[in-house]
DNA sequence: CCGCGAGTGTCGAGTTCTCGACAGTGAAAA
DNA sequence: TTTTCACTGTCGAGAACTCGACACTCGCGG
């Protein structure tokens, strides 16, 4: 079990709905949810990447937000039936414990903690995805080239990225010609080394020096909201941690 | 009482917390937070629009999301004390109804319709996001700037909105040329007639053909999970509307 | 009345990215 | 081994937008 979600939760809750819980492995690539979709089933990962993609009417799709360890997949539908806004597609090889939606609101009166972690949850997501609004607006493709690295990089054990300039590039939204010329100048410095489908993370300082602020922000308003001292576990108000 | 939010919430909910609401009248350009500031209060705009910004840290500041008569600004405070993400600021002249986060939160056990409500506000803030995340990586200046008119046109009761040039060029993240180029364009097509400081709205129905489909999209958003018949009055599970 | 300042018009060089096209190449399948 | 196809490299014209600069003008205040 190495999903933060699960993990801050106290034992009590946790055993509430663990009986529930099935875990499973998913190859890259496969698709989860489309828009529109009723979500049946919640995602905790325990490590991997599940990018959520915003579809066009054009059926152009280009990437939102990510889910990973820290987070987890369709928890709005803990609190009533819902239904996807995003397509929802595995990044990368993942390992995660999944649970029926129903199943997991049975158990919902009866556990504050995961009410409390689930709000906390919604809000780094909502701030994730503000940051991505300026970051695609303002950020050169290399800047979010390497953001998209890192993020990833943070949520495998590996050095190693599975990913072809063709799907990075639906990613961000770009040509692939712009994504081949990034990787190739990132390489160039010795950065990165890619071969075909794959990635390999050579200095990942560098990689962060190139990337925008927005990679930084984003990953501290989940270690914020979500992280060990952000109260979600002695029960609300008390801010006793010595910050942020 | 001109609030959906507001309208929608059953009379005896509404009693609870109504007495600390308090009526207010804001300014254009009037600050209300800014990232890390304590969410003391929730406003329900009747009219106007709050521009949510996200500011970086070179203090650029790009629109997000923004707040209409159809929503709430803060009401993540309403479930826990939480901090603001963006600069929220006051974009037309708007009157709202205010009220305290913390006299919301003692209502708040009693008022099942309210958290349904919040919930459902919640889900279309964050559509609202991705869907602003895939417009401003895939469209263009022009169609995003009729958008915004056509937004903000819903929101207030006049065909003449108050802004420069150089304030939507912040608002889309683009230099002032960019926008000034786009006005001049659309003028002269007739779609729209400007002078300083002000945008008078012409042919609507152009507009709309040129603004891209994330306009439709994020107004449907808002329709579906906070409209009429989206449950949130009888009380959660059934979807007994015709649906769509 | 004048002066000031915010808002707008315009210009032009430069950069980034698009978009279509086609050639090269590596890895897996036949 | 050969074939095949997905993936990458590269080119070039053109569009979109940036960025700095400066002139103009409207409306307000002195």
């Amino acid at each position: 079990m190495q999903n933060s979600l699960l993990e801050a939760l106290p034992p009590a809750e946790l055993a509430r709905f663990a009986h529930h819980l099935v875990q499973v492995e998913l190859e890259r690539g496969r698709l989860l949810y489309d828009p529109g979709d009723q979500i049946d089933h919640i995602y905790f990962p325990h490590d991997g990447v599940i990018s959520l993609m915003t579809l066009m009417e054009n059926g152009q799709a280009i990437e939102s937000t990510t889910i990973g360890p820290e987070g987890a997949l369709g928890l709005m539908a803990a609190v009533a039936p819902r239904q996807s806004l995003s397509r929802a597609i595995v990044q990368t090889p993942l390992r995660a414990a999944r649970i029926s939606a129903e199943r997991l609101r049975e158990a919902w009166d009866d556990c504050p903690s995961l009410r409390d972690l689930v709000d906390r949850h919604t809000e780094a997501l909502y701030g994730h995805a503000i940051q991505s609004v300026a970051c695609n607006a303002l950020h050169s493709v290399e800047a979010r080239f390497c953001r998209w690295l890192l993020t990833c990089h943070d949520r495998i054990s590996t050095d190693t990225v599975a990913l072809t300039q063709e799907f990075l590039a639906d990613m961000l939204g770009v040509q692939r010609t712009t994504v081949t010329a990034v990787a190739r100048s990132l390489q160039a410095k010795g950065m990165i080394r890619y071969r075909r489908g794959v990635v390999d993370i050579i200095d990942r300082p560098a990689l962060e020096a190139l990337a925008c602020e927005c990679y930084g922000v984003i990953r501290d308003t989940y270690r914020r909201l979500l992280g060990p001292a952000s109260g979600s576990l002695n029960g609300g108000r008390g801010d006793r941690a010595q910050g942020g």
